[in-house]
DNA sequence: CTTACCTCCTGCCCGC
DNA sequence: TGCGGGCAGGAGGTAA
């Protein structure tokens, strides 16, 4: 599951690959992959444009193209191959980016749960476009403890729901969240209208401090990513908590937990981690 | 404005 | 051994 630094991950290593190429064709053989515009459109659009730069903003690849923007999103298992000549199609492929000097961009997805995106140049992606409903990057300098605070004014949910929220802060999916509320000895399932000003910031850093050193190596492999652009992660080697049941703690040496919070697999220190009550 | 629930999909795991 | 059922999981949509 591509969060923040696996998609960083990404972005980087296509950035090697596909900067100014331009497309020559593009074939989608699973129309729900695609949400907007329609697929004839999509496809037709896209031809004739290059590939200008890359971006990222939270778990979203951003592609500057000529006239448009193309915004893919992993989801849960999204991954691009990357060939020199023109390969077969694997079954799990479903896009296929083909450039005028004959290199080919694969988009593999088990289960069709990414989603890509065309907009226009001429609209604010972050105002008007997809991305309008989107919070700050935790390294944001405006994603502080008075920004949080009014993120999550009345409110209660868990702590892990709202750090899954992608409108109050980007970046985080379930890996991260565990590692986060570990790092703030916080208890996954605390309620959010409990936490003082100090978790707050405590939150703030340490979700920067996560993102920060799994960008540096990689981002987390778990399972064999098999793409060939971003694979090397390596960030799975320093989880605290995640995938770590019934290990012993880092600080405490109680065996870590999963249990369930939000409805997700959630990994915890009992010990270190008590709830709120 | 909330929060809760449904949907999309497939591979994998479990029990029989 | 083979089969069916259940389940996980981002984020958009919708209902309450």
């Amino acid at each position: 599951m591509p969060e923040l630094p696996e998609v960083e991950t990404v972005k980087r290593t296509l950035e090697h690959l596909i900067l100014h190429k331009t497309i020559k064709a593009v074939d989608v053989t699973w129309d729900n992959i695609i949400y907007e515009p329609s697929v004839n459109e999509f496809k037709k659009r896209l031809c004739d444009q290059s590939i200008q730069s890359l971006d990222r903003y939270g778990k979203y690849l951003i592609l500057n193209l000529d006239h448009d923007i193309l915004i893919s999103h992993l989801r849960m298992e999204g991954k691009f191959f990357y060939y020199e000549k023109a390969h077969p199609r694997n079954k799990h492929v479903h896009v296929v980016f083909k450039f005028y000097d004959g290199s080919e961009l694969h988009y593999h997805d088990t289960r069709k749960f990414g989603k890509m995106n065309l907009v226009s140049k001429n609209i604010d992606l972050f105002t008007d476009g997809p991305l309008k409903k989107l919070g700050f990057e935790p390294f944001d300098p405006r994603a502080d403890a008075d920004y949080l605070s009014s993120k999550l004014k009345n409110r209660r949910i868990s702590v892990k729901q709202a750090l899954l929220d992608q409108s109050i802060l980007v970046g985080l999916g379930n890996i991260y969240v565990d590692e986060v509320c570990f790092m703030c000895a916080l208890h996954p399932a605390t309620t959010v209208d409990l936490l003082t000003r100090d978790d707050l910031e405590c939150i703030i850093l340490n979700a920067q401090k996560v993102l920060e050193k799994a960008i540096n190596l990689g981002g987390t492999t778990i399972r064999s990513y098999q793409s060939n652009v971003g694979v090397t992660g390596r960030f799975q080697n320093e989880l605290l908590v995640h995938m770590r049941k019934d290990q012993a703690c880092h600080i405490c040496k109680t065996s870590i937990v999963k249990g369930q919070v939000a409805k997700r697999g959630t990994y915890y220190c009992p010990h270190c981690q008590k709830e709120r009550l």
